[in-house]
RNA sequence: GCGAGAGUGGCGAAAUUGGUAGACGCACUGGACUUAGGAUCCAGCCCACUUACCUGGAUGGGGGUUCGAGUCCCCCCUCUCGCACCA
């Protein structure tokens, strides 16, 4: 083999000379076109956390690759790129190397977007955008002022996660086993005002909407049902007795009322010290309140901690049989769900049962099940599934399921009750005591109160003359320049709130600011109607729950605002699975980390494209292997090394190829190359499995040097040879797209490939000539057959019972039936 | 514990959805060309008995349905992820 330039793969060169001139032509820029079917594709937007990793690289060639796959099939396609760029780690790494978060989170966009560029990813760069802009953040203070008016915004005291190292709240998500995740101090609960976006009155339609989400897998819409938990039971008041107050209670089971034998209720419940207020139980009550208090606080597994609960000496009244049922207060009731107060079944509930044996409460069967009967005195655990009701006065002898029905509305008819629905989800908190995050524009005045900043005065600009000290502290609460303003009501001394948002506000509509060219309005309807939803979105699975439910739930309120149509942003979604080495996920604790830019530099970006499509399909874990980039580069090579050695032949224009006068081994290639159109063209319109799509390219090219190559039988008409290698730059383009221009423009053609169609198959050429026919004789694989395809099924028959080697294994025995699978098999069954 | 998904060569993975198990690639082995090769080309490569053919055996384990099972059904094992006292 000849090492002249000409044969020589120069991939930084080309990829060079492509990248500035897809940047000089604005090649993949788009604006809404009504004549073109759009297609709108997204991946998540990364923090510019300072340099891409391989997770990054492989969710956006992925999406690169769809993208200019959509492009070739002529769909208008919207692929645009921008920057979480609020957050906690500039807000440290400011601290760390006394700078400002704004200049690092700058200059990681821009380094990570020149490694964007190097991947050759086509973007339409002049919709990039940076949410720490407040140009971006304005509309979003501007929506929650609408939603403020609207009551879809609230402010409460709660309890949150409170580091005092970090001196900030914490997400559940970033306590480790009760510490801190970043600098494993013990996270304390504190009581703090924080402001919420009413989600739970969306609870309904996005738990309903699900339904339509056929393009999301269904693990995430598991997780996001789990995550809205609807239960639907009844709300039920037990009197307490010498009071005048109710205990309410919520059940999913009123058809186990009857059962009840004790009440237990959350530690935190309100009515708590009313109950104990003058009775002996008060004060170990108090101490075992304290005491769980504690525990929770340490987050100690389950197991270990058990259930424990102490009577409180009160009692209430089943409202159905008049019973009087010991409160107790227990360490397993949660007061954040339904009302924190259990009515406990000990028969048909494990935990309840659990507590009663423990203390030694008594247990009553009301449900039995088919065929059965159960004796309380010797049940070794609770009954939960339905059965015939017994023991219930009227009820009795009721499915168990008619019961609940029943049951509820006597409740009601009598009016201690109700039918309810409980969700398990809860309202999002979206207060951060730190400083790199969109302020709140709310104004809080000693004489009015709570007041939205008004409209005219947005944005809320986060100010930059700021310095940190050392406690880490958020430098608003101290900045007066800031925080001091007046009333917009009535003019008096007020303080700005100093809280910025959760970064997961910015993520929640950026894929609808993406649409717009505008910045003197929020969302242009126009150009949001044209382009949402979003028809395929990428990322990783770690937003299963947060993110997407979040960005579902703005596009509600978007909606509901007079913004946008549409009520879902996302009509398909993928989930990549992860990039690991050496069985683990690459991080710098492991020492297992490849950096792009190392792959770039040895191998080109195309290669690294293509090995990171090639070694998986998207949606499983990717398992990175050095010697695998290797061969994906070799592969590259010899494309390269084919093209240029044969740029004569291939730079001859085309001729009109009729099959018919083609010789065998040219037949053979015009034949393989049309099954590979088919075959790459439905790998990624089924189901994105580019692994078996290059696969395919690797056959074909594998066919195309075999009949080409030193051995070859006999002379490859040269119109077909070109063909061959047209169709695979073509499928390979959106792969590996700078090495396919290349070669596309050294052999001879005119117009660059991002402008080029995606190839049409020609079925009748695709069609094999001769197919392989498998004869079995008893299942068992016995002998072949070439055949003509479609052959008649008797003359089939024939060949197979004649077959020698079928033959042998039939021997004298009794034929009792022939099986013929067309086009496949014959299996003779003796 | 509950829920979801997965288990196929030395490795990453394919398998027209019930019809030739292991495509494609990596690694490995031999050969060619070479001053050299970690470049390139050719050949081999699931296991067992084999010079070879033939023939058995193989898709986590066990059963079943079927002419035929990696694929469908039942039981069990292992791994990954998610939720974790949700009344």
């Amino acid at each position: 083999m000849t090492n002249n330039a000409d044969t020589r793969y120069d991939f930084k060169a080309i990829e060079k000379k492509w990248q500035e001139k897809w940047l000089a032509e604005k090649t993949f820029k788009v604006s809404e076109d009504p004549y073109k079917k759009k297609y709108y594709l997204l991946e998540m937007f990364p923090y510019p956390s300072g340099r891409i990793h391989m997770g990054h690289v492989r969710n956006y060639t992925i999406g690169d690759v769809i993208a200019r796959y959509k492009r070739m099939k002529g769909f208008n396609v919207l692929h645009p790129m921008g920057w979480d760029a609020f957050g906690m780690p500039a807000e440290n790494a400011a601290i760390k190397h006394n700078t400002h978060p704004a200049s690092w989170t700058y200059e990681n966009m821009n380094y990570m977007k020149g490694q964007l560029r190097k991947m050759g990813f086509s973007y339409d760069w002049d919709r990039e955008l940076a949410t720490c802009d407040p140009e971006y953040y304005r509309w979003e203070q501007l929506f929650f002022i609408t939603l403020y008016k609207k009551n879809l915004v609230y402010r409460k005291m709660t309890t949150v996660n409170w580091c005092d190292q970090c001196r900030t709240v914490l997400a559940n998500e970033q306590v480790i086993d009760g510490l801190c995740w970043r600098c494993d101090t013990q996270v304390v609960p504190k009581e703090m005002n924080g402001w919420f976006f009413k989600i739970t009155d969306y609870s309904e339609e996005l738990l309903k909407e699900c339904e339509s989400l056929t393009g999301w897998p269904e693990k995430v819409l598991t997780m996001q049902r789990n995550w809205i938990g609807k239960s639907v039971g009844a709300e039920i008041d037990f009197p307490i007795e010498n009071s005048s107050e109710c205990l309410k209670i919520f059940t999913t089971r009123p058809d186990t009322i009857y059962g009840s034998t004790f009440m237990s209720i959350a530690p935190e419940h309100p009515l708590l010290p009313s109950l104990v207020q003058g009775t002996e139980r008060k004060e170990a009550v108090n101490k075992f309140v304290k005491q769980t208090k504690l525990e929770k606080q340490r987050q100690q597994p389950e197991d270990e901690q058990g259930k424990k609960g102490v009577f409180t000496g009160s009692y209430c009244i089943n409202p159905y049989n008049g019973n009087r049922l010991p409160i107790y207060t227990a360490n397993f009731i949660l007061m954040e769900y339904g009302t924190g107060a259990v009515m406990a079944v000990p028969a048909h509930d494990q935990r309840d049962f659990e507590f009663a044996k423990k203390y030694d409460i008594p247990i009553k069967v009301v449900i039995q099940p088919e065929g059965k009967s159960l004796d309380p005195a010797t049940i070794k655990q609770a009954y939960e599934d339905p059965g015939t009701v017994v023991n219930s006065d009227q009820f009795d002898n009721m499915a168990s399921t008619e019961a609940k029905i029943a049951i509820t509305e006597l409740a009601a008819l009598k009016g201690f009750g109700k039918k309810q629905t409980t969700f398990r989800l809860r309202d999002w908190g979206v207060s951060r005591q730190r400083y790199w995050g969109a302020p709140i524009p709310m104004i809080n005045c000693p004489e009015c109160g709570i007041q939205p900043v008004p409209e005219q005065d947005l944005p809320v600009t986060l100010p930059t003359d700021i310095r940190f000290d050392k406690s880490g502290k958020s430098p608003l609460h101290t900045l007066e320049s800031f925080y001091a303003v007046k009333c917009p009501k009535c003019g008096a001394d007020a303080r700005r709130e100093t809280d910025t948002f959760d970064t997961f506000v910015e993520s929640s509509w950026y894929f609808a600011r993406f649409t717009c060219a505008d910045f003197d309005k929020p969302l242009n309807k126009d150009a949001v109607d044209y382009w949402l939803p979003v028809d395929q979105y990428i990322g990783g699975i770690e937003h299963a729950i947060l993110h997407l439910l979040y960005a579902r739930f703005f596009t509600k309120l978007l909606r509901d605002m007079g913004y946008i149509t549409v009520g879902e942003p996302f009509t398909n979604l993928l989930t990549q699975g992860m990039v690991i080495k050496d069985g683990a996920k690459m991080s710098k604790s492991k020492g297992n980390v490849i950096d792009p830019n190392d792959l770039i530099e040895q191998y080109g970006a195309d290669t690294v494209r293509l090995f990171s499509l090639f070694a998986a399909p998207p949606e499983r874990d990717l398992e990175w292997n050095d010697k695998g980039v290797e061969g994906s580069s070799r592969f590259l090579w010899r494309v390269f090394r084919f093209v240029t050695n044969n740029l004569e032949m291939l730079g001859q224009d085309n001729k009109k190829i009729s099959a018919a006068d083609l010789n065998v081994s040219s037949r053979l290639l015009h034949r393989k190359m049309h099954q590979t159109i088919r075959k790459v063209g439905n790998d990624i319109e089924d189901s994105f499995h580019f692994n078996t799509a290059i696969s395919a390219v690797m056959e074909l090219v594998n066919t195309l040097f075999s009949v080409t190559g030193e051995n070859a039988k006999e002379e490859v008409d040269p119109a077909v040879i070109r063909g061959s290698v047209e169709a695979v730059l073509l499928l390979l383009s959106p792969m590996a797209p700078h090495f396919c221009e290349q070669l596309w423009e050294l052999t001879g053609h005119l117009k660059p490939l991002s402008d080029a169609e995606w190839p049409e198959f020609d079925p009748e050429a695709a069609k094999d000539e001769e197919i392989t026919i498998v004869i079995q004789v008893n299942g068992k694989v016995r002998s072949r057959l070439q055949v003509e395809p479609g052959i008649a099924d008797d003359q089939l028959k024939e060949m197979a019972v004649s077959d020698e080697k079928a033959k042998k294994f039939i021997n004298d025995k009794e034929i009792r039936k022939i099986i013929i699978v067309k086009n496949r098999l014959v299996n003779i069954v003796v």
